[in-house]
DNA sequence: TCGGCTATGTACGTTGGCGTACATAGCGGA
DNA sequence: TCCGCTATGTACGCCAACGTACATAGCCGA
């Protein structure tokens, strides 16, 4: 779905190729190191990120310290959407859920390209409203699916953002994404790999069986997927103008 | 706090004069009556609405019918966003969660004016942002928040957007918006009640301490009403309005 | 005024996830 | 090679919310 063995960003590549031009002259290609925090909730935003082949986590934390991921991105996405909406800052903390690359540009620049209001920022609102419906699946997972579920959900949305099908996270990370605890992490990966849809060895996941896993999440993976390929569709085989699909 | 006792929305209020007036000849007020469906899920939005004194849930809907409520909308903000984003639908459906009125207009005229690229498009961004950061406060509320913490937030947000301090609304639609059984809302409730928070009536609640209300609810209320006020700070002193409801 | 509908109250066993505690097992450095 | 750290596995009591069932109580129309 998500993943092209291109390597690159799907929203860089949809867009014109004058947009892409201008734009290539601020985008640096940098490293995302697992865990990295990319920005921190409250600060405000300089540069924004287009991840390639690594996946970045929006978390909000609690007074407590606990967090909950509201959303992931990889490269169906954009890393720093305040910037575009004006608010300059985001409530959410954004680390690196798994490492990779990123291309980077300094968010004026990419304001600057919103604001000559073509294909540009067409391509960009309608990622802020894919980002807005996946946050709010996150919301209905949270309150009626189990951990089960939502597991699934998580292991199906990070490798469709990534080449391969395994992921480096250790069980702990991803109770903290979840917002849930670790033992409950351990008991839910235990029963996918007794299942065989997945393989688990210390801070190693492999996607064994991605249709198991598929039929065993909640209908929220598969809603927020179709979402994203409604909203944002991309051309894999030619540069054709996405936007022109209704 | 979005109360001002002037019955108008506030990004209607927060527009140039020169924005309003063009807007003016396409809005229309109307009625908003209890449990009215405004747009369902997936289906096209040719009107948008401000809520003037209702309002509005944006819930989504299971495969199997249960409901979660990702957001409210009331006299801060508009129902019908997907139209700017470019997206047309939306995936949740709106329904009128506290009757009252609302100004209407045609979705294109919105999104004409929106890209005239003025203050306009830069408040309805910055809206969209606000919404992004309600519904990602749902679903960490829902993941970390208990059912009493959560109707406290609940009832403080909803009569935060109405004029007086009570609302219509039956113990069985208030566990259809928060996603939870009646007999769970029933017995908050009743916890609210004894401790004199509120007082419920057979589908009329009134909030009674308001302060104790916010001292039992969980930090996300308070979370999201500092970033609405961050983000689309209006001034509750502004001279007439020619769109104001008398 | 009475019957019926709707809204609310209450009870009881079940379950999923929590908090806690501790045991094993890989992995890397001294 | 062994030690120590980190990751994972397992167990146990607890509690919030669930599903279910049924009882009251307010409201309205016949």
């Amino acid at each position: 779905m998500f993943k092209d063995g291109k390597r690159s960003n799907h929203i860089l590549d949809s867009l014109p190729a004058e947009a892409r031009e201008r734009l290539a002259a601020y985008l640096e290609l940098v490293p995302m190191p697992l865990a990295a925090v990319i920005h921190e909730a409250g600060a405000p935003q300089t540069q924004v990120y287009f991840p390639i082949d690594c996946v970045v986590s929006l978390l909000y934390v609690l007074e407590d310290g606990s967090t909950a991921e509201v959303a992931i991105v990889g490269n169906d996405g954009i890393v720093g959407m305040p910037v575009i909406t004006g608010g300059s800052k985001s409530p959410h903390r954004a680390i690196v859920q798994a490492a990779g690359t990123a291309l980077r540009m300094p968010a004026r620049a990419l304001r600057e390209e919103f604001e000559r209001a073509g294909a540009t920022q067409q391509i960009l609102l309608r990622y802020s409203q894919a980002l807005m419906m996946q946050i709010g699946q996150t919301a209905v997972c949270n309150r009626h699916h189990n951990l089960d579920q939502q597991l699934c959900r998580w292991l199906l949305m990070s490798i469709d953002r990534l080449p391969g099908s395994d992921l480096s996270m250790t069980q702990e990370l991803i109770a903290n994404m979840l917002g849930v605890r670790r033992e409950g992490v351990t008991e839910a990966a235990g029963k996918l790999q007794h299942a065989g849809a997945i393989r688990y060895q210390r801070g190693r996941i492999t996607v064994l069986d991605r249709p198991l896993l598929e039929r065993l999440s909640c209908e929220c993976y598969e809603a927020v997927r179709s979402e994203y390929i409604r909203l944002l569709p991309w051309d894999t085989t030619a540069s054709a103008n996405p936007l022109a699909v209704a």
